[in-house]
DNA sequence: CGGCATCCTGCTAGATACTG
DNA sequence: CAGTATCTAGCAGGATGCCG
């Protein structure tokens, strides 16, 4: 994701100037490593911060927070903070949020139904490439 | 993308475990920053590496080469080389790779159809947050 | 032309420690 | 509990030069 993208600029009508340069754009957004899963998580229904932190492993309370407020930030994700003590944050998919998680899971249904042959195919690949790292 | 995805590892049946591994999956190959450009041009036809190149502004000759070799390696692409002097080099979506260029367009769709209203949160969240880099 | 090897850099994200 | 701050490493990706 973000992939250090540093942007295409991707001129107006230049090659790829009409269908792709969306497609960099929700890359920037969900092509993260964390992104998704939190909007996956998220899609399950409201959750506070530690839920999400337990519901994906492996994420720091860094990037936990660095993505949720970038979700926040683009309008996908609401966050609500009780001033309560101890504090309690509840994130929420906004009707967008909802939307993009919807697409994004259609992309997942893609990956399942394909698996195996990309696995097959890349066993065959390195059996016929035996000078591969 | 791979976007130095060290792995999540997802435990089998763990709270992330049954609707999001297939999301990371397809994202670790799509998610990097040349791929669905180069999916998305070999969607319009059969391409040699150079009119890949001048039809991707910005990309490399390496990237190039490593993109399209991921793309091969997984089934989504066919390489065919002529032997000829000069050589020559021509590169093909497979009948998967199609069927994966279609989903990740229709993503592009969701961005076409909600760019607006995200730079829109972005300027509003912006606003209410001065202190941002 | 198409591709590989090498070096170098900037960003992403992990680890750790500290606050309200 | 829900963050913030800092420091660091590792990798993606850019630039350049050579080969068949």
């Amino acid at each position: 994701m973000s992939v250090a993208h540093t942007r295409v600029t991707p001129q107006a009508g230049g090659p790829c100037g009409d269908d792709d340069c969306g497609i960099r754009e929700v890359l920037d957004r969900i092509g993260d490593k964390w992104t998704v899963l939190v909007l996956v998580e998220l899609a399950k229904g409201v959750r506070r911060f530690r839920e999400l932190h337990r519901a994906i492993p492996g994420i720091s309370q860094r990037m936990l927070t660095l993505t949720t407020r970038r979700l926040c930030r683009d309008g996908l994700v609401e966050r609500t903070a009780y001033p309560t003590i101890p504090p309690q944050v509840e994130y929420e998919l906004t009707a967008m949020g909802r939307s993009l998680a919807e697409s994004v899971q259609r992309l997942a249904g893609w990956s399942r139904e394909h698996k195996d042959a990309m696995r097959e195919a890349r066993a065959r690949w390195d059996a016929d490439h035996p000078g591969e790292a």
